[in-house]
DNA sequence: GCTTGATTTAAACGAACGTTTGAATTATTA
DNA sequence: TAATAATTCAAACGTTCGTTTAAATCAAGC
């Protein structure tokens, strides 16, 4: 990193994140911010200069680490694997931990962050949808090579669909996990990090491996 | 439907359908709302009350009736089955068909509702989340129990966490398809529901039926 | 055709928003 | 310590927001 985090900027970076996963980001406000950070109004427009530069800031923080954690994981699988394709489990396990872990520690953003994920992909805010969606673009072209090399009976276009259908079904599950702690009365809770992936990834190895 | 449906109400009603899905809650103005309505910007105060009146009221217009059409779906299933369990494939034909159907006709929201879904998960809004996980936890309890009869060998919390990830599957699927869509290089399209529904199913029903 | 109620209209309200400004303060360097 | 740069601060800017008001217009019943 060559810029170093002044502490008034990382205040106000923790408190967007903070207010926005709570609030949504239409009904969060510089001043609650600030607030929440505990500096002054203008301090914004100086580290940030405008709401939506801060906002972007906010997200590239986590985006950008995460998306590398994925595919350095994945890259050591394909190493590791030599010519042989890599497993469906472990392909599931490189695209999947990295967001869990992340969820796991508060310092890194914690769930918050996924309500953030969730926002960026339903809110069509126009200057968020390109960030996200080429950054998910990009990671789910690595991804989809790999799973063809493991399941080659797949088709091309069968394994876009299934990686689909996977990555919504883990995103959703973590994501909104409290519509699951809803409707189970308490009994279904995201705590265990290495239970939740396996049951997770249970799910959709079965899924992809399923016959056309 | 006891009220009828002025048409002053009705235009309002469709304009946020439109402009909510495109900009967000918080980006959509009572003025651009009345605007592409074409009327005039008290009348949603006059017919709504209030602008979160108004949202909840474009929300139930199609909520109610999606959730209806699953249960009765379901409803004939069981009737038709008699004793024996329905089947994991028909459970989830009787899940997700009504959104599909629903995406298939833009007189009833077309894709736009599922953008209106998606928010409502990630945006927290006070309002608008009780009104959703309530729905949710409702319908999820019923296919919950035609799922363990499907499935009996699913313990209670196992069949709770895969309908969560099947839901979730499906839903990401559709609600942001443009993703897969631009992943895939335009090769993957939602366009044919049968067929789209029938990849769907397969993933699922084998996540479902995967030995835990 | 006048009356009564429902609806529409233009105008204004106060509040909250993102942003800018210029002076005060703090930190840095010589 | 003096000079220079970086940061903080209180205050105000103009705009837009949701909502309210009171008059104007429309619809229907007797």
């Amino acid at each position: 990193m060559a810029e170093q985090l002044h502490a008034t900027k990382l205040a106000i970076l923790n408190a967007t994140e903070r207010l926005v996963a709570r609030h949504g980001f239409g009904a969060t406000s510089l001043r609650a911010i600030t607030a929440d950070a505990g500096v002054n109004l203008a301090a914004v427009n100086y580290h940030f200069a405008t709401k939506d530069a801060l906002i972007l800031a906010m997200l590239n923080r986590r985006m950008k680490p995460l998306n590398e954690t994925r595919l350095a994981l994945l890259n050591r699988l394909e190493a590791e694997a030599g010519d042989a394709p890599v497993p469906v489990e472990k392909i599931l396990d490189a695209l999947f931990r990295p967001v869990l872990e992340l969820i796991a520690r508060p310092s890194k953003g914690g769930r918050r962050f996924l309500r953030l994920l969730a926002l960026c992909l339903a809110e069509p805010g126009a200057y968020l949808k390109p960030l996200v969606q080429k950054e998910f673009a990009e990671k789910t072209r690595r991804f989809h090579r790999a799973l063809r090399r493991a399941l080659p009976e797949l088709s091309d276009v069968e394994a876009h669909w299934r990686l689909h259908f996977a990555y919504g079904s883990f995103f959703h599950a973590v994501a909104h996990s409290q519509v699951l702690e809803l409707s189970s009365g308490g009994r279904c809770r995201l705590t265990n990090v290495e239970t939740v992936l396996k049951r997770i990834i249970t799910f959709c190895a079965a899924g992809l491996r399923s016959p056309a």
